[in-house]
Formats: structure tokens, sequence, C-alpha cells
DNA sequence: TTGTAAGCGTTATCAG
DNA sequence: CTGATAACGCTTACAA
């Protein structure tokens, strides 16, 4: 491996010239610069990252946590993971890819140790452990999920509020009088997990507002639960026209089932899914869902950092909700047509 | 933060002493020992990392490259990427997490600039570009997955060839006759993408052998991919009882479009799936699986690394071939019972 | 059993 | 516009 000084020997000139045309924090003649570069791609340089982080104490990583546990929102993780990457590369960062098991020893282990500059964290609960450690150790963060009290942090995340709320009012426009909300798992409103709380919240205001019937049955992701918090439902609300999905886990089934009990989906009930577009359309009927943006979480949650690291750490902390965006597909209909 | 001067000065020593107790290199008095770990504790000292990779030439990071397109294996992907960090960690490495987009480029930028020891790549293709690279560069590497010249290469994968095989097995062994094979999407047999045409091959010859009728119809994951794959196979060989799928994407659409249709599971026709057994559990019936492996495949990939390593780069490449394991649920049965 | 000191490959300050 | 030259924090011979 060629270094820094056999490029500039090589060349002609001294080290830190060499470095100075790579990092541009000084300007260097054009005819220097051509021979410095040359020289480079001759000797097939690449600067070492270890010996670059010693003295810029810049590591230029990014440590990403993502729930252990992998059946949590697995395509939405995924997919917040490769657009966190791909973000990351565009800013010259690379990312350390970390469980949440490791929790808040994991965050200090990385930090401590300049493994990374900057880290983004998932699967945030309300008063969520971890960041006690991160407003004291000053790391710059990004949060995709949002605290009960954000003060000072940078968090992103889809309005869950308004799109549970914009769910309601699809179908409630659509002269639904009864609703179903199959939520999340219920270890995840145990855990007070951040969105599915305020996804229930958006749903119950905005059913309350309308004046429309609520049921609310938390899911879990096997068939059972899905059969019987659907036949509960039914049994107990059999005036239920529209459901809102949260678990995608249970779309499937959920499907399956209703076409099992007879309900021809949108004719007999509505669906609304709360999903990736990928997955709405991967159905039949397409669902009528509201995107979960991840990819796009996870790029802003990367220009947060870079805002951060740009500004060294100082900045308020802003809270930056998506708009939900809701498209209408096939799994979803006026009551009237339904009735007839 | 506290460096190792000042842990060794605090506990009045030298500072290679501290990096002796540290990395237990050299035998240390349990004397000194105990006052080192003590003011380590007490300073809350954490080695830098970038000066440890600059002077010991290692960096304790192993690079993992995943498929950049996100609907592609999603669920295997990802417990493979919380595998290998899970393992990983258990051996004191960190994991940094690329996309396969950079291709050959991004083994050349991680290895040259001694960000990873070592990479392990998936999406393995039978000629797949990357190869050249590895061997000419000598990187430590760890493929999951397997390419025709699998020499000196550490590759690790389920073997798919048993695996396809084992699929028609049981389903001939229960009596079936006309088997259709579900397969991945056509643009993954297009790119040589090895356990694709492995396990075609699979159950292929075993098709041969047992004397049973068999179809492959490639698939992609959409619903409309799934409807015609299905409606092709009920129309040209409607003598079908079982079906083999292993684009698990397709597996919900699956089940639904036989409902449609009228089939029931397993009475008309039965079902064997590849793929995580999570996913097997999820849906009704249950599916009979040929458990995709995919922890154990991080695992291992992390395994084969760590003894590169300790080897020094020397060891000759071995190829790991999981045994398949099928486990029967709820989509299978005898032929005999659907005929009465 | 422990200390000394020479790197490891960059960055960044200070001169010129 | 460019060259020297200290750091940066740790590992690892080499001595003692």
């Amino acid at each position: 491996m060629a270094t820094l000084d056999d490029v500039a020997k090589h060349a002609g000139v001294a080290a830190s010239t060499v470095s100075y045309v790579l990092s541009g924090k000084r300007p260097v003649s054009e005819e220097t610069r051509r021979r410095v570069l040359s020289s480079i791609a001759l000797l097939n340089y690449h600067p070492n990252a270890g010996a670059r982080a010693l003295a810029s104490a810049r590591s230029n990583v990014l440590a990403l946590f993502v729930p252990l546990r992998p059946d949590l929102y697995v395509p939405v993780m995924m997919e917040i993971a490769i657009g966190v990457t791909t973000a990351a590369r565009a800013h010259g960062y690379d990312v350390l890819l970390l469980t949440n098991e490791e929790g808040t020893a994991g965050i200090k282990r990385v930090v401590s140790s300049a493994r990374a500059d900057a880290v983004i964290l998932t699967d945030i609960t309300l008063h969520d452990e971890r960041i006690p450690t991160l407003r004291s150790s000053g790391v710059p963060a990004a949060l995709i999920g949002v605290p009960a009290d954000p003060t000072d942090l940078d968090c992103v995340d889809l309005d869950f509020v308004a799109a549970g709320r914009s769910c309601v009012e699809h179908l409630a426009g659509l002269g639904h009088r009864e609703i179903a909300f199959i939520g999340e798992s219920e270890a995840l409103y145990r855990r007070h997990v951040g969105f599915a709380e305020r996804t229930l919240d958006g749903v119950r205001t905005a059913a309350a507002d309308a004046g429309v019937g609520l049921v609310h049955r938390p899911c879990e992701s096997s068939f059972e639960a899905a059969a019987g918090a659907l036949a509960r439902i039914l049994e107990e609300r059999p005036r239920t026209t529209g459901l809102i999905i949260q678990n995608e886990a249970v779309i499937p089934s959920m499907l399956s089932l209703l076409r099992t009990a007879g309900r021809a989906v949108p004719e007999d009930v509505s669906i609304v899914a709360l999903c990736p577009d990928q997955i709405a359309e991967q159905t039949s009927p397409r669902l009528t869902s509201l995107t979960m943006p991840a990819t796009e979480l996870g790029t802003r949650a990367v220009a947060a950092l870079m805002r951060r690291l740009r500004e060294d750490g100082a900045g308020s902390g802003r809270v930056e909700l998506l708009p939900p965006v809701l498209t209408a597909r096939g799994s979803t209909t006026t009551r009237e047509s339904g009735e007839q």
C-alpha cells in the first residue's frame, strides 16, 4: 500500500502538499496539483482511514442502530438502512451497523472509541432510555422516531398522528361509519413505542371528530393473532366496514381471512394500510395505503447529522415530521357501493 | 476523553503496560493489573479505534455488502445482516454496511483504505465480477453464496441443490406426480445468481429421478406475476398437485390465488416453500418449508473470516454447504387424501 | 515482570 | 503557494 509519503516523494513535493490537494483546504497551483494527482493515480494511493481519523479526530463513519429482533418492521428497517447507507456515502461517510441490543452501552462504545462521529437511532420509545446518554455525551445524533420530549434532539419521522387521522378521514369520507384499527402488537404499546401510540392518537381523535365508531385491536404478527383480532371485530362490531391495518406483517393474513369470512374487499370492507408502497402493490386488490417513507427517513436523518457535524454540535435540535401521503388504490370504496 | 497515557500516569505504570493488560499479549502481575484496571474504570477510558487501527494495522471491522434493491430477499438479507452483526460483535468486530452498488470499487475502497479487515459478500452470481478483485487483492473474504469456481474462496450457503431435491422428494414421497416449481424472477436466472440456478438443478434432477412431471415457472414479486404463473400452470398442467415456491414474496399471493381458484391447500394442492421458518409460520395453513438458515449463514461467514484473519490470510478456502432441513407443516399431504 | 522508544499515516500549525 | 514538523493515541519490538 502506497502512503502519503510515497506519493509526495514521487511527485517531488512535501507530504503536506499532497494532503492539501486531497482536502482542498488550501490553494495549490494547478501545476503541482496535476503532478500530485497523477502520482496518486499511478501509485494507486488510498488514504489510510485510521491515520486520518487519528489525525483529524473524525472517523467519517455514522453508526446506525437497528432493532435486533428480526421480525420487527423488517421491510421498513431494511429500507431505512439502505436509505441511510446510500445517503451517507453521498456525503463521504460509511455506516456502521449495530443492534439496539447493545443499547446505551453500544452508543457509549462507538462514540468514546471514536469509531463513529454520530449516531442514528431507531425504534424510539416515548421515554427512551438512551436519550439521557445522548444528552450528556453530546454526540451528534438523529432519531428516527420522536420521544415525548425531543428538546435539543434532531428527530425525523412520519407524522403518525396526521397519518392515523388521514386514514380515518379517508374512510369516513367514503361513508364508513364503523371502523376498526388493527394496530401493532401489544408489546409495542407497552413499551410506549412512539409511532404506535401516535398513530392511535390520530386515529382516535379523527374518529371522534368525524363521529364514526372505532375499535382498536393490537395485533401480533402471527396468523392466529390476525384471526383472533378479526373475529372479535366481526363479532362485537358486525357493522364494521372500514379497516385500518398498521402491522404490515398481518396484511396477507387479513386479506385471506376476510375472503374466508366471505367479506369482499373493497365491496364489503374497505382497507387502508400503513406500509411501504411496494407492499401495498403486491396484494390483490392493491391496497389503499398511507406511504411509509422509509428511504426518505433515512436520507433525512443523514442530512440532519451532516448539519450537526458541520455546525460542530451547535444547532438547537429540530423535529421533522413528514406529512402523510395517502394513495387510494383498490382496497377502499364508498360504503354505499358496498350496500347495493 | 482519557488516553492511554492518562491511564498509565494515573496507575503509575508505563503506557505499554496498560496496553498489555488490555491485550493480554504479555503477562502482567495481578497487582499492577488490578491497579490499571481500576484506573481505566475510574477515568472511563476507551481505546481510540483510529489509533489502534493505525498502530496495529487492524481495524477490527468487517464490511458487509448487501444488494441495494430493497425488494430482493428482504427478510433473508435482514436476517443475514443481523446474524453477521451479532456474530461479529461476539468476536470484538464491528460491521460496516455497504451496498453492492459500489461493487468492485467498494471493495477496493474499504480494503485499501484499511477501513475494514475483511469483507462479506452476498448475492453471488456464478461468474461474479467481484471475484477477480478478491483474488488479486487477497482480502480475507467470505461469500454468502457459491460461484462457479470457488477455488481458494471461503463460501457458505445452504446446499440449494439438495434443498431443491429435498422439496421434490417430499412431494413425490407423498404421491404427487405432477409438480410445479415457482422460482425466482427471470432476472435472477439471467444474472446467473447461484442459488437460483442450483435450486432449479436440484429440483430437476430429483423430478427426473422420481419420475414425476415438472414445470418450472420463474416468478417476479408482484401479484400479477404470481397470478400469471399459476394460471399457466393450472391451464397447461391441470394435474399438478404439488407446488414448490422459492420467491417468498409471492407466498401470500399464491395462497390467495389458490383459494380463489377453488383449490384447497393441502387437500387439492400441496405446497412446500423455501423460506425462513418465521414466514412459513405466518400463513394459514402453516407451510411445509425448507428452512432458509439466514442467521446461521451470517454466523458461519463471520466464523470463516475469523479463521482467515487468525491464519493471517493463509488457509486454502473452503465451501460450507448447510444441509437442507425440511419441516412438514400443514401445507402438504398425500395425494391420495386429496383425491378422496 | 516492567519500562523505553520507535513507529503507524495523516492533519494542521508555523514558517517562509 | 509550499515545506517542515509537531501532534494524534496506540502497539510492539527491544531493553532492563
